[in-house]
DNA sequence: CAAGCTATATGACGATAATCATATATCGTG
DNA sequence: CACGATATATGATTATCGTCATATAGCTTG
């Protein structure tokens, strides 16, 4: 059966979100074409109609997840600059986000697996990180632009390993302790609490 | 042809050391049980004599990886505990971990798909980060224990967002500021160079 | 309204994977 | 030295995957 051309064009973009959220669930190599096809109410047979290969549709969900995380800052930034930072930083360590990867950082949710991936999936991967870096920057404290780009840097870093390792472990104790400790850590850097 | 037992329980441990090696370079999903049975010098079909299925041999080869990462930092707290914790930062920072993560940090390596994996795996991943936690705390400043709990656990989670990063961009320039970047600001926690 | 274009469905193909059954050859033991 | 135990090799099995050829159905254009 076919559908009218803009029916078509809805398809291909419904393939892209289906993907850019179960490749963050399950892994690049957690769900094949077959499955990804069905979630998006397809069969797995029309997927070469629109992307060349898997891997063509992965550069294309990595980069629509990245914008997902773009937007969602640059709101915050919009909304209400002097805020933006802790919500963001709060939001990105809360275990929501944690226990909702298909909805998350893409660094977070596919982070070790970049480095195997093809050359175009990690361009497309190294422009979202500069480009989130980039949004960070003018958001975060600190005197002068180098000292800022440094701090969004690490920042984004400490972001990106606290949500790896609370993922990882199997104590609900310890993956709190790591989100809580990095939060409060980015949020108050000089600060030393307790004693 | 048999072997002898102590030739046997010796095939097995390559095995596993060869398995420790190549999950961290292709990820779990990346090596198959004949192509790691290849590189052990054995064939395909000895495997399930050693193993009852690929994931155990998994749970084993990741608890053999984050001991290697335990035994070289417990070598530099003895050899010199004011020194450890700057050896141990620029080490794990460093191109040649970025390069080699075969024989680098399992948490790194293998982060965003741990949270995927069997429960045998975690428990052995949740151990291993808690030993490796707890082994920085007493290298790390900070004047009491929580106080050095916290920041052992922010760095360890500062390194490992950076090596991840680093390796998934394909910029050389970038991967080397994020290592740098974030090897300076744990090293001086409190300082803002630059002006 | 007719003819062709094209998005999708069906189904198949080849490759690769994990797992297991069986054979074999050698080690350890009596 | 001979026999049983067993680690490994060989090969089969079953499943799954990415990819593609072909058929079909219905939009779209003239």
């Amino acid at each position: 059966m076919k559908v009218s051309r803009e029916q078509a064009t809805e398809n291909r973009e419904r393939i892209v979100q289906v993907a850019a959220k179960l490749f963050r669930e399950r892994g690049f190599d957690g769900i094949s074409v077959a499955d990804l096809m069905k979630s998006a109410g397809l069969t797995h047979g029309g997927f070469y109609g629109h992307f060349a290969s898997k891997e063509d549709l992965a550069a294309e969900a990595c980069g629509r997840a990245i914008d997902g995380s773009l937007q969602k800052w640059s709101a915050e930034a919009e909304k209400a600059p002097d805020k933006a930072f802790s919500k963001i930083i709060n939001s990105y360590l809360s275990e929501a986000h944690r226990d909702g990867p298909g909805c998350g950082c893409l660094v977070a949710a596919l982070g070790s697996d970049l480095g195997r991936q093809t050359p175009p999936i990690r361009r497309v991967v190294t422009e979202g990180i500069q480009a989130l870096v980039r949004l960070l920057m003018p958001l975060v404290p600190g005197k002068s632009k180098p000292a800022r780009r440094r701090k969004a840097l690490f920042d984004f870093a400490a972001m990106v390993g606290a949500v790896t390792i609370a993922r990882a472990v199997d104590d609900p104790r310890l993956s709190k302790e790591v989100l809580d400790t990095v939060a409060s850590s980015l949020s108050d850097p000089d600060k030393e609490r307790g004693h």
